[in-house]
DNA sequence: TTGATTTGTTAATCTAGTTTATTTTTTAAA
DNA sequence: TTTAAAAAATAAACTAGATTAACAAATCAA
């Protein structure tokens, strides 16, 4: 079933009684969406939190000089929106576009509270994913200060093995805050060095 | 009393009654530190989450080039520890010194999990703060992005306008990830634009 | 009150990464 | 199977910020 990825997600966490999870069921929803697809907008709320069921996501935001920057990418077991949207219920700065055809389970700010509330395991799980996530992003800055682009490139790569074949190198690029012409000199670079 | 700055804090998200109050007293401790002396040391698990009642203090890191990053500055109200390595409780790479005569409240990894369990309401109040961390987290990627240095230097005025006064110029530039000589050189230009 | 250490400035030179422009390759549509 | 569009590669000129080095203030210890 649908749910199945989401609930044995959840499992390799919590363990969750059959009551727990009918109620999870009726306060989440499956949506499906295909490539192109935006989940959120730019200026628009982000209402939602979505977890990925199958697909890919990539969060990005367009600045003041009209140039677009990838700040995440999304694939399957993994969440994503906007969470300063979301919890503040105030206009997005990022838009969260489909890079595949993707299907999600998702849940509003009210409903998480309502699980949250009902099932407190559920909000410790949170808690932990929030701890890591926050980790990770301390982890980019640090990359950011000590390692080179190229250097940034192969942490990359080493980290997230499945994302480079899925999506193109322009977008690597931007999510990596370097321009693709320099990507490709990276990577040529790269490829002599080896042989 | 020592705790009165830290329960006032508390306060400000969640009421707690009496019994909880000295529940969660009886689970953390008050410390006192000198300036220059370290709260947290690269190489060694960062054992407390740490909650600063009065000082400053700067977490930083040493690359391989041998070079220091101030990663972040605490104040009055703010946390301060490495949650990489107190949710793992591996060896931190990061250090926690204080820039200023500090006074602490404190609590052990096992601590924590007595109080959430014990005082679900603070669970709730650490998801929270989890939560405008990470968002305060991207921010910085994004800044990163988008900003030139001297941007980046204006916008860390104007979001922490009490840091700049009590630290030196060269850990303000070492924080936006530039070199002190630069950094001069955009304090000087700013001054000559606006006279 | 003096010297020593820490902090900040200025300027010349250098480099990692950008910009612009052109060409080549891959993908996808018809 | 051809053609158009999207993605990637290459290269020259350029710039934000680093490095080096010398000096000037400010702070501090004694």
């Amino acid at each position: 079933m649908k749910y199945t990825p989401f609930l044995n997600y959840i499992k390799n966490f919590v363990d969750l009684n059959e009551k727990e999870i009918t109620f999870l069921r009726s306060y989440t929803n499956y949506k499906k969406y295909f490539k192109g697809q935006y989940i959120v907008q730019q200026g628009e709320v982000c209402k939602h939190t979505n977890f990925i069921i199958s697909g890919c996501t990539e969060n990005f935001y367009i600045d003041q000089k009209g140039q677009e920057h990838i700040v995440t990418f999304a694939i399957e077991n993994w969440w994503s929106s906007d969470i300063s949207s979301f919890i503040t219920q105030k206009p997005s700065d990022f838009n969260v576009k489909c890079l595949e055809d993707t299907e999600i389970i998702q849940f509003t700010c009210q409903n998480q509270d309502e699980i949250f509330k009902n099932i407190p395991k559920m909000e410790t799980l949170f808690r932990k994913l929030l701890e890591k996530a926050l980790v990770s992003s301390q982890k980019r800055i640090v990359n950011n200060f000590s390692l080179s682009a190229k250097d940034q490139y192969i942490y990359f790569k080493n980290q997230y093995p499945n994302i480079e074949q899925r999506v193109p190198q322009y977008m690597v690029a931007s999510y990596l805050g370097i321009t693709k012409e320099f990507l490709s000199k990276i990577k040529a670079q790269l490829v002599k060095n080896k042989s």
